[in-house]
DNA sequence: TGAAATAACACCTTTCCGATCCTATATTCA
DNA sequence: TGAATATAGGATCGGAAAGGTGTTATTTCA
């Protein structure tokens, strides 16, 4: 696993159309499914998703469709994954659960939850940092999110997204 | 979703155990299971896919088990997780065929493969410099793995594993 | 020879992804 | 006003994959 749904997919697909076209123009879930070549009934479910999530605003009825609810720099990578498919967690006792049990009967014992919990905490901090900016216009400047410096190296040699 | 499977964690506490072991005491699947609450029959069948896996050596029959094939800092926790789950790949399309065919109909005209395709690199680059004796011994010097590093910064505030 | 341990299967249950469909509501336009 | 178009909010369903169990064969040591 570690991989994203194709619902996620097909909804950074539609999210990232609707950055390029911009915060004035209402695009339809039709013209998107046509364009990107994505099944449009899916399509129609996962923008009513982003929708609830408050990602994207929407318009009703003829001549209607949806335009990204904020500008594409403020929503993260981590709230759009978050809204399709649930709580980034890199183990599954990275998030708490809302009853206050436990998910593993071991958690207390376990000897990786520590370390972990450390990568877990390096990888949403990650996608916290990735903007649907980002995704939409890939030949942008060169400020974005570094990640994963080997070991022996000082920092000083970024490692940007658009490379 | 983003998160290891339950193989992989049991996996990792197994893995885990054996580098705090050493190279040289052999340990039955038997006694991880015992001590760290692993359901035994799934954890055997998990140490016998690391087995074929190349990433720990058996000993068969009676006072048998199982031993590290490395040293715990030469496994990295991407080649883990792939022995246990496959390929690392945040998108499907990240892995190529065996057959050439693509993963999806719209791979090349899909506009966020490119910028999706450089998180997976820094993902996996991440994921490969993580090693198991940092898992292992948490409380570890402070020489780990960074990642994540939020736009403004310089790179000389480390993010350490350990801290 | 028997006990203990791995090796290699086959098998089952549950969960959830991927996909489709239906009805209701709101808006536009002829 | 009515038809067409679009979103809103559900319910549903097949299939794949995860999660877990069992059986048998093989090897080794006491």
């Amino acid at each position: 696993m570690l991989s994203l749904t194709k619902k996620t997919e097909y909804g950074l697909i539609g999210l990232c159309h609707l950055a390029r076209a911009g915060a004035t123009q209402v695009t339809s879930a039709r013209e998107i499914a046509d364009e990107h070549k994505v099944p449009l009934p899916l399509l129609m479910n996962i923008l009513k998703e982003l929708h609830q999530a408050a990602i994207v605003k929407s318009v009703r009825g003829a001549k209607g469709g949806y335009t990204l609810a904020k500008p594409a720099h403020e929503l993260s990578l981590a709230s759009l994954v978050e809204a399709l498919e649930g709580p980034v967690k890199f183990v599954r006792c990275a998030e708490p659960r809302p009853d206050g049990e436990h998910h593993c009967d071991i958690e207390c014992s376990c000897i990786v939850r520590r370390p972990l919990m450390k990568i877990h905490d390096r990888m949403k901090e990650f996608l916290s940092n990735v903007t649907l900016a980002e995704l939409a216009f890939d030949n942008g400047p060169a400020q974005l999110t570094q990640i994963a410096y080997p070991k022996g190296r000082t920092g000083d040699e970024p490692t940007n997204l658009s490379r």
